[in-house]
This record gives structure tokens, C-alpha cells and sequence, in this order.
RNA sequence: GGUUGGGUGGCCGAGCGGUUAGGCAGAGGUCUGCAAAACCUCGUACGGCGGUUCGAAUCCGCUCCCAACCUCCA
């Protein structure tokens, strides 16, 4: 169960111990959400993932700094125009505004996903004045140049130099040199159609603007996650993440920064999570291939054909490795929504069973025992959420077997049942996150629960006598209020469906 | 065209040289007044063609599909 933590580093292309810079310490920056509109479910996919990555370090005993940026200031797209723009044009909102609302939005959602908030939330705007000073390095070093108010970095130059632009993202520098004879023509302001800018000079119709030694304008769209994960991390630190639609050109142009700015690697270990797809092709908020949250949890939507509560859509994305592309079905949320409720009943189960008297270790014991070292090795191998799944439902197999007495309970000691116990609660409610969203007897349900437990009572003499058609009615009338009875060996239970 | 990563049983999804992943659905059984739940048993899958090997879903070659990135995107 000590074994190492080992990670999947998108720069070596490889699994590699885990070795953090500062002993118990970890540095995580990821890369955060554009606020200029709902979030859809592919980024909820992405930070569900790294918050599971985030409560297992957690959860291993390191001391996490997990940052997390909120991009509000506007990327430029393929008009020219900015998306906050587009945002408060739309709504007839100030900038500002837009952010507010959509990152207000955004936390919401991670909170239903019940997915941990990050130890700092940066935003782009309120580190403007890092950005020009760390431009400034670029340029003092020679990898930046002017033109116009504007800066750009010159890929070139640092390729040659450096060696290191494209390590990352596998692109091939030969490739950059033969486009800079035949694409020279029509790049505007730029040496090389690669560069990038650091700083624009905002055009007079531009909202969103700060002063600089440049011109008025405001900066590159790469820029910000370099300057504020070395503002909070340090020039270098433990594991940066994002989706993998990011490598290029996003993080291979942080790496190009940092490394021009300060000849420092900025992360050691790259993570990136793969997409979620939708009819087998990336869900994207651009051409429309799409399901949000809301529809989702609704069901309002053609793409399913009811609505799936969030916890059984965290449990469905947890079902596959991060690493690996999900495609989201109407048949594989409701397989899904079974085995999240079969999960939750047998974590009910666990925790309400008592020691067997005289219990001595036996096979079933050391079985138990196994099964769960699997499962947090299944975790320290790049935080494989599947498989660890997988030995947690051999898991619940055992346990129903004890609960129905096919299993020996009394094989099983006090000590081992401690830890059944607290491994169900660690790693299925603190690690993977998940909730238990139909458990009786939480706060303002103690009226439900005495009177369910009236109810089943009633129902239990009325069965005694062999009252069927009493019994029978009242399981057919909580039927239709959705509420399932069931009859085990030890009495009835009920659940919420 | 270049760069990544894929194609696994009815569906989803792990595995990546030899041992049943797991979930859901399906079949049979146990239990139960009946039903549900739970438990037990079952299916023997790896795009195609070659090759390496005692042995390949896993390695190599060829081939056919698919996706992402190369332009803002988690």
C-alpha cells in the first residue's frame, strides 16, 4: 500500500516516480476556465479529474498547493474579436460583469460536482503588472521583440537557441524553419507566423486595456499561467495540468516563456486529461456538439433519455482513466447510474456492520485485505480511477456475501472490518469524491426516517399475519412515490429512488 | 500533409507478452408469501493481413478506419 506514486508525464511521454520538489510539499497549477460563458461538461470532465489527482495527493498525506486561474481576459478569436468582448455585447454587461457572472457559474458547478475549490483562484486581470515585468525578461533576453506597441516572442530565435520548443507537444522544429520561407509573406506584425504576442496594442474599439511600456493594450493569451504559477508555485514547481487540447500551442508557449524568461523549466511533471466526447467526437462548446450540465441533469435534452443526477455523471467519468477519451451514451449513464447506487448501498452496508463475535482472520480476511492494498496501488499507478473502482466492487461483492450470510463474517476480524470501513469512506468519499445522494437520515430527513420506519413496521405485522394485500399495498403505494422497499434478512430497508 | 492517441464481448471501459479486470444489460439458479434487492453460475472479446515468440489483445511490419492537435477551446 506504500508503493510510489507514479505519474504519467506528457514530457517524457512516460510513467515516472513522483518525487516532489520539496519533500511532502506539492506545487499543482491547472489550467483554469475561460469565464465568458456557461461551463460545459468537458471542462467539468477535466477538473473533476485533477480534483480527484488533488484529493489523492491530499489524501496521501502531502500538503497541496493546488492553484487553479480563471482566464478573464478575452482570447482572441478567428474575427479578431476578444470573447469577453463577445460576452458583453451580448449581454449588454461590462466585462467585469461577465467575468463575475460566468465564474460565479463556474463555482457553482464545481460545487455540485462536489469537487474541492483550489488553494488560490488567480485571475488574469489582477496580475497585469506580473505579465509586463515577466514580458520584460523575455525581451531583456532576447526573445521578445516590439513592433508597433505590440511584443511578440520570437520562436525562432528561441528554438535555435534553446532546443526546447516543442519537446512537449512533439512538434518538429525543422517544420517551423521550412515555413519561414514560404509563409513569410502576410503575418502582419510577426517575424515568423509561430510567434506569439505577449502584449497587444488594443485597438480604439478594445474595452479591456491597462498601460504598459509598450502601448495601451493588454496581454497574450499564454502569458498569464506563466507569470501568476510563478508568482504562487516559483519558477518551477511540482505538476502542471490541463486538457490535452492545450499542449499546443498553450502550454508548449508557457514552457517557451518560462524557459525565456528565467532559463527555468516551469513544471516538471505534465498532466494532461484527455477529452470527453459526444458521438464520438469531442463535445465543444464552438460547433455545437454539446450537452450541458443542466440539460444533462434534466434530461432535457435529445442526446439522453432522462436526467442523471451529478453524482452518477462523476461516477461515470471516474469509471474511465483520465488519460483516455470518454464518449458520453444514454447507455452508459444508465449503466452508471446502477452501479453508482449498488456502490453507494454497499457503503451503507459496510458501515452499519457489526463485529462477528469470536471473528478470526481467515481466507476471506486476507482477501479483503488484498482487495484493498489493489486498490490504492491501482491509484499511486497514475491515479488509475477505474481499476481501484474495479477492486472496490469486488469489494462490495464481499460484503453483500456477509451481509447475506454467504460469506463467514466471523473470518473476518474486527481490525479488518475497521479497515473495510474506513476504506470505503477514504477512498470512495474522500479520494473519488463521490456523494451519497440518496442516504436516509441526513439533516431535515429525521421526520422521513420515523416515519418510514412506522411505516415499515405496520407493513412487517401486516406480513406477520399474512396479510398480503395490506403489505403489498403499502410497497405498491411508496412504489409510486418512488421510494423502494427491500426485504433482506435482517429487515426491511428503503431507499429513495 | 505534420504531430499525438485510439480501434477490446450487446453497451461503457481497464489491461499492453502467459493468470476471469470491473460496471451495465442478458441467461440459469439460491433466497423470498410474491416481487424487488442481494448472492451464486454462465458468455470466452480484442479492426484486417503477415511476422517475432514455446506463447500476443499486448512486441514488429504493412493495411484499413476513427479522434484530437497543428487557429480560441478542458
Amino acid at each position: 500500500m506504500t508503493q510510489a506514486l507514479k505519474v504519467y508525464n506528457s514530457l517524457s511521454r512516460d510513467k515516472e516516480v513522483f518525487e516532489p520538489i520539496n519533500e511532502g510539499h506539492v506545487g499543482m497549477y491547472v489550467c483554469g476556465p475561460t469565464v465568458y460563458s456557461d461551463v460545459h461538461l468537458g471542462n467539468c470532465r477535466t477538473f473533476v479529474s485533477f480534483d480527484v489527482i488533488y484529493r489523492y495527493l491530499t489524501y496521501l498525506g502531502y500538503k497541496v498547493r493546488y492553484v487553479r486561474n480563471i482566464t478573464d481576459v478575452g482570447h482572441l478569436l478567428d474575427d479578431g474579436e476578444d470573447r469577453m468582448l463577445k460576452g458583453t455585447k451580448r449581454e449588454k454587461l461590462s466585462p467585469m460583469e461577465v467575468a463575475q457572472k460566468y465564474t460565479n457559474g463556474f463555482h457553482d458547478m464545481m460545487r455540485t460536482f462536489n469537487s474541492l475549490p483550489p488553494s488560490i483562484e488567480p485571475r488574469a486581470t489582477g496580475h497585469i503588472i506580473e505579465q509586463i515585468e515577466m514580458i520584460q525578461s523575455i525581451i531583456d533576453n532576447g526573445y521578445g521583440y516590439e513592433k508597433n506597441g505590440s511584443v511578440y516572442f520570437d520562436t525562432l530565435k528561441f528554438a535555435e537557441e534553446k532546443k526546447v520548443y516543442g519537446k512537449l507537444s512533439g512538434r518538429v522544429i525543422e517544420d517551423l524553419m521550412a515555413e519561414s520561407r514560404s509563409d513569410l509573406k502576410n503575418q502582419g506584425e510577426k517575424k515568423h507566423p509561430s510567434d506569439f504576442a505577449l502584449w497587444m496594442k488594443a485597438s480604439p474599439e478594445h474595452i479591456m486595456r491597462w498601460n504598459s511600456p509598450w502601448s495601451v493594450g493588454f496581454p497574450g493569451w499564454h502569458l498569464e499561467c506563466s507569470a501568476m504559477s510563478t508568482k504562487y508555485l516559483g519558477k518551477t514547481f511540482d505538476i502542471h495540468g490541463g486538457g490535452n487540447d492545450l499542449k499546443f500551442p498553450h502550454h508548449e508557449n508557457e514552457v517557451a516563456q518560462s524557459v525565456g524568461a528565467c532559463n527555468c523549466q516551469p513544471a516538471r511533471y505534465w498532466l494532461h486529461t484527455n477529452m470527453l466526447l459526444m458521438n464520438g467526437r469531442k463535445m465543444s462548446k464552438s460547433d455545437g456538439n454539446t450537452i450541458s450540465p443542466p440539460q444533462l441533469f434534466s434530461g432535457d435534452s435529445p442526446h439522453v433519455s432522462k436526467g442523471y443526477s451529478p453524482m452518477v455523471i462523476r461516477f461515470f467519468m471516474l469509471q474511465s482513466h483520465y488519460r483516455s477519451t470518454l464518449d458520453l451514451t444514454d447507455d452508459a449513464l444508465q449503466a452508471a447510474e446502477k452501479g453508482y447506487r449498488r456502490l453507494m448501498e454497499a457503503s451503507r452496508t459496510v458501515q452499519a456492520m457489526e463485529p462477528a463475535a469470536g471473528a478470526k482472520a481467515g481466507p476471506l480476511d486476507a482477501e479483503i485485505n488484498q482487495l484493498i492494498d489493489q486498490a490504492f496501488e491501482e491509484m499511486s499507478d497514475d491515479f488509475n480511477t477505474p481499476k481501484a473502482m474495479a477492486r472496490l466492487f469486488e469489494l462490495v461483492t464481499r460484503v453483500n456475501g456477509m451481509k447475506d450470510g454467504h460469506l463467514p463474517k466471523n473470518e473476518v476480524s474486527d481490525e479488518t472490518l475497521a479497515r473495510l470501513k474506513s476504506t470505503f469512506e477514504g477512498l470512495i468519499f474522500q479520494v473519488l469524491g463521490l456523494k451519497d445522494e440518496m442516504a436516509a437520515g441526513d439533516n431535515g430527513t429525521n421526520l422521513v426516517d420515523g416515519l418510514m420506519d412506522i411505516i415499515i413496521d405496520l407493513r412487517k405485522d401486516a406480513r406477520s399475519s399474512k396479510d398480503w394485500a395490506t403489505s403489498d399495498k403499502i410497497r405498491d403505494m411508496l412504489g409510486d412515490l418512488e421510494v423502494q422497499l427491500k426485504d433482506g434478512k435482517e429487515g426491511t430497508t428503503w431507499v429513495k429512488n
